[in-house]
DNA sequence: CTATCATATAGTGCTGACACTTTTGGGAGG
DNA sequence: CCTCCCAAAAGTGTCAGCACTATATGATAG
């Protein structure tokens, strides 16, 4: 990392706050800290020559986020995520998407359609490439890109959070990622439903599209054996 | 308010960040503190008899709580909400109420729904009396109680936030509280759903009762005057 | 009387220090 | 060898203070 933080900040004049966040949300999602490690304030205040308020600060955002807990006179832990929990996320960020598909689709500009058309046939090449990493990226831009066409500022906040616990959900679980070419085939789908101007169903595909990953992430534990016996419960 | 706040951290072995946290909710949802004032942490910090470090600390779990704004050398000032951003968390927890009516209805115990069916009777009562305050109170334990019968966390814990943000829309709008009786109709038909197990119409009928009482608080405004022909900013 | 600018005041950003709590590490007793 | 206990070390909770930025005050020029 840059040695000078103090300086950085004050040439972007930004915050140190801000760049404590930044690393801090890196080093967690990034898995360079895992779950249930300690974020301990006086080592990192003394590597990255800040002192110990800011740093404080930035674990209080982390904290409200969700990718932290705190516990009184023992720290900062990186959250251990239980499975339950991971799947009820699924099941919320369905609900929000169903919202998001349908408005999307009264909103998404023809020319904003084109450039998911785009995206779409990035992401064939890429899983052409058997790269995931780049599959990763472009999916992301095709989410936001969608995010950010509805409008609804509400739901594009909820949705940047949401997104980065299931990153640290993904760096606690087993499961791998599988299924690309199925994701990219319900990506077509929904810019299907988009082209249409077809609301309702788009709305449907987008919860659908959610649903399925969480189809997906539990069947990728069963194949890891890392499923607790009465997992019908938790749906 | 109670004079010394660190001995009351003490006694209930609570950190002093909690307390703050609480005191300053209650002063921005009480109305105590309006849009736009700021949160001036030095004299608050006199006045609890404390330093700014604790304060600080609270501020930034309310900021990313979405209650207040932090602005570099300026300070935290009270959220000013638009009301463009208002109609569109409404959009928001319509949607999450569907899944909240949907699951709830799976999970409710039938000694829950007699409880639902009480408050239901209480909020007819208070309803008579014209005590909204009660009224509100009911309320609020009726859809916590069905909230916390869905057993997803992640839900409960975006309700919880989302209430506090609407909370604090409603100090900032002109837009009267109306249609009691109405609201408690929706509270019957939910619960009668509820009671036939019919989970997909539970989640309709929630998701409905959420976009009504959006409705209810457009015609308010209407009604107020309060409403820009565009839609453009609120307060 | 208004506008502008210097100056005083108030407020935030960050730091180093001290008190208290938890964890660590090692030694005595079994 | 294991367990228990206690002192040392490490870590968190809180504070007061300094440096810098923004705001308010008031004086001066037009």
């Amino acid at each position: 990392m840059t040695p000078d933080l103090r300086q950085e900040a004050s040439r972007e004049d930004r915050p140190l706050v801000d760049l404590l966040l930044e690393r801090l949300e890196n080093l967690i999602l990034e898995g360079n800290l895992k779950a249930g490690n300690r974020l301990k304030e006086k080592s990192l205040a003394a590597q990255w020559d800040v002192s110990r308020g800011p740093i404080r600060e930035a674990c209080r955002i982390l904290q409200e986020a969700g990718l932290v807990e705190v516990v009184p006179n023992r720290g900062v832990i990186v959250r251990r995520v239980n499975l339950q929990d991971v799947l009820h996320e699924y099941d919320v960020r369905a609900a929000l998407w169903r919202l998001g598909g349908r408005e999307a689709a009264r909103n998404l500009s023809h020319r904003q359609m084109d450039g998911l058309d785009r995206l779409i046939a990035k992401m064939d090449a890429a899983i052409g490439a058997n790269d995931s990493d780049a599959y990763f990226r472009l999916n992301t831009q095709f989410h936001d890109a969608i995010a950010s066409a509805t409008g609804n500022r509400p739901f594009i906040v909820l949705q940047r959070r949401l997104v980065l616990q299931s990153r640290l959900f993904r760096r606690q679980s087993p499961a791998t990622e599988t299924g690309f070419p199925e994701r990219n085939d319900d990506h077509r789908l929904m810019l299907e439903a988009f082209r249409k101007g077809d609301a309702e169903t788009a709305g449907a595909l987008s919860e659908e599209h959610v649903l399925r990953g969480k189809a997906r992430f539990i069947a990728s534990l069963e194949k890891a054996g890392a499923l607790p016996a009465n997992h019908d419960s938790l749906s």
